[in-house]
DNA sequence: CGTTGATCCTGGGCGC
DNA sequence: TGCGCCCAGGATCAAC
């Protein structure tokens, strides 16, 4: 579940411990995470490279390499913590209730599928359980980024000027799919997920079943300055911590205490208390109150006859 | 090309 | 206590 506030809370927890370090070796555990680029002893040419740069595109977190790009996607539970040996670990990876474990380093597991061994003897540990996250290695010589985002056909990029009101607009074009399957779309606007889809519908009060076909031009405004406002408040926040998000230290993060209307299904809504619904969408669990975000516009003085 | 739905994967929660 | 079942979902791919 790791969307761009999580990506983006590991970047900036590992950036200013990384730059400048030469990766010594690197174990892989689990093929199943590495992609054709970096199988087959292929990571092996990054042993003796320099971190010179950490930077992320939507979900994506890029190790920019003395000649190369480790590029890294954490899926549903994907997990990128540092780890100093020769300090003492927690002992695992337990639930525990957020601001209880601080800067507790965890030791490898099964889980553990990639440890990347630095010069200076500290770790940087891949660890994830449903395996959905993929590692990728492309050259930096010649710079096979932005090919690589290219074909991954990724979108608008939050708090860039990329993502301006023209051209957000310009993507719905004769679009017929509901907003909610938009948002989760990667070539829509890169870095939503499920949980930042919900909060920014709710926030512009846009219903999820909404085909995108049938939004007033207020309404897509009004989407335009909500993803980033739910965006940036799970970055303060640390991110989103429902069971398996951690930062770079292993900390929870404390988002969800924010959310308002994600994982509330039956609960009051925050803003008018009617219950919070839960329904299907793109086969994604889908919050939203039934009265903040109509389906139908409700009839006004001007629409009636 | 646009859209939908199956698929991958594991642990946790639930009913019995 | 334990078993089976189902759910969570990001990206990719097949199908229409």
């Amino acid at each position: 579940m790791p969307e761009l506030p999580e990506v983006e809370t590991i970047r900036r927890g590992l950036e200013p411990h990384i730059i400048g370090l030469r990766l010594q070796s690197i174990l892989v555990t689990d093929q199943k995470i590495l992609t054709p680029s970096a199988r087959e002893g292929r990571l092996a040419a990054l042993e003796g490279q320099r971190i010179e740069g950490l930077s992320r595109r939507g979900k994506y977190l890029v190790m920019e390499l003395t000649r190369q790009y480790l590029v890294f996607h954490l899926g549903m539970t994907g997990q990128l913590t540092l780890r100093d040996p020769r300090r003492p670990d927690s002992r695992a990876f337990q639930r525990t209730i957020t601001g209880l474990e601080r800067c507790e380093q965890h030791a490898p597991d099964r889980h553990t599928h990639l440890h990347i061994i630095f010069d200076d003897g500290r770790q940087l540990l891949f660890r994830d359980i449903r395996k959905f996250g993929r590692i990728y290695l492309l050259s930096r010589t010649n710079d096979e980024l932005a090919g690589f985002f290219r074909a991954h056909r990724l979108g608008l990029e939050p708090f860039t000027a990329e993502y301006n009101l023209k051209a957000f607009l310009a993507r719905f074009r004769n679009r017929k799919l509901r907003v909610k399957s938009l948002l989760l779309n990667q070539s829509f606007v890169a870095g939503v997920g499920n949980i930042y889809a919900d909060e920014a519908l709710f926030e512009a009060g846009i219903h999820p079943a909404r085909r995108v076909s049938s939004l007033r031009k207020a309404e897509k405004e009004r989407l335009f300055f909500a993803l980033p406002t739910v965006l940036q408040r799970g970055i303060e926040s640390g991110g989103t911590t429902f069971r398996d998000f951690v930062n770079s230290d292993g900390e929870r993060g404390n988002n969800q205490e924010k959310l308002l209307v994600y994982g509330r299904e039956n609960r009051r809504c925050l803003r008018c208390g009617t219950p919070v619904k839960k329904v299907v969408i793109s086969q994604r669990g889908t919050h939203f109150c039934p009265t903040c975000q109509p389906l139908k516009r409700r009839r006004t003085r001007l629409d009636r006859d």
